[in-house]
DNA sequence: AATAAAAACAAGCAAGCGCTTGGTTGTCAA
DNA sequence: TTGACAACCAAGCGCTTGCTTGTTTTTATT
């Protein structure tokens, strides 16, 4: 009656059921994403790698737009429950650091997705109440068990930046190797993980 | 003789004259390509800024895309001979860096433009040709000079990283600083260069 | 076998997109 | 004054976009 593309107005919907169909159409779209980012993807080129038709997608998804905010926020869970994980039972900070550099490398190359990618690249896609709703769930472990990591490395005085400043730094060297890293080379995720945190401790 | 001639040949056309109508164009479409992105803008909001209408645009530019490649091949031969500027009368590696560090946080940072910002961002909506043609202006001029500092200061052993890894980690940490950086707070622009340049180099 | 819900199809709408066309205005040199 | 040309306007073309609608097929449950 009105324009298309109806944005909802209410509070942004939290995480329902991932249905396999929506895991699958999830996994075409991230894939697109990452290939040709989020507005020159078509939901036209969603639904035909899926295997169904466009009109088919609006079933699952209430807009083009729900499905990159699905995308972004499941990854954001699951790379909060991988941090969690990386430093469970590690007390030294630098061995968490360590863990958690290797953890980001690991999430950002892996080889069957590239979910990363689109959690790096597509947050101007993103409308403002949905990207506040994905980093609300970033700070919340995500970057709590970093800011721990380097907090804790800063207190053994061997940090050379502000732990702050340090994860700035960190988050954009980090994000970009998925520019220039190849793992064929004499470099392997773990050498450039100890490499990254050398460069950040004091020697 | 005319005084100005319109001079797109070939595919991929080398920088033409700039003419002032052409200037404030790109002016405004760099400004609209950092709030937006490129897809997002349309010819129309780009037409509406700079104050007339959609269709004379095409007058100035073949394409909406060659005034994207406009923008950042006259960017990145700015970036290069800026970096150029930074490192003559230099002979210190160690105070080369520092100057070229400080120098790309200058550009990313500079309140009037922001040109290097689409220069980061907009890789992907540029056509592989395009790119290939801005990507060797860069390693012509800009990167050249990058490489010269950062093999310098491994000679007299004192890098941290092989010079090709610091570049990168570096090039990522330096862009990423436009997502957080703010010159209001007590760091400063060449405080944050010492710091990063502190961070690459052994102590 | 009967039923209902979920999933997919078939068709297309309204809006917006980049870009073209044909004509009008402003500028300046001869 | 005139001719030439660059700059711009006015209108709209052909196409693509996200999304909707009404119907049919599949799946699960009883």
């Amino acid at each position: 009656m009105s324009k298309t593309q109806a944005v909802s107005v209410d509070s942004v919907a939290p995480l329902g059921p991932i249905s396999p169909a929506k895991a699958r159409i999830l996994a075409v779209a991230v894939d697109l994403f990452h290939e040709k980012g989020y507005e020159r993807t078509t939901v036209r080129d969603i639904a035909e790698r899926t295997g169904i038709l466009s009109g088919s997608l609006f079933h699952h998804f209430k807009s083009k737009q729900e499905i990159l905010y699905t995308a972004m926020a499941m990854t954001t869970q699951a790379m909060g429950q991988s941090a969690e994980a990386a430093v469970t039972g590690v007390d030294d900070p630098v061995a968490q650091l360590k863990a958690l550099i290797l953890m980001e490398l690991n999430s950002i190359h892996r080889e069957d997705g590239h979910a990363a990618y689109v959690l790096v690249d597509e947050w101007r896609s993103l409308d403002p109440e949905h990207a506040a709703a994905v980093l609300k769930l970033r700070d919340g472990s995500y970057e709590r068990c970093w800011m721990a990591a380097l907090e804790g490395c800063a207190d053994k005085g061997i940090l050379k930046n502000n732990p702050r400043i340090a994860r700035q730094l960190l988050r954009g060297a980090l994000a970009w190797t998925r520019t220039w890293f190849r793992a064929d080379g004499a470099l392997t995720l773990p050498g450039l993980a100890d490499e990254v945190c050398g460069t950040f401790l004091k020697s």
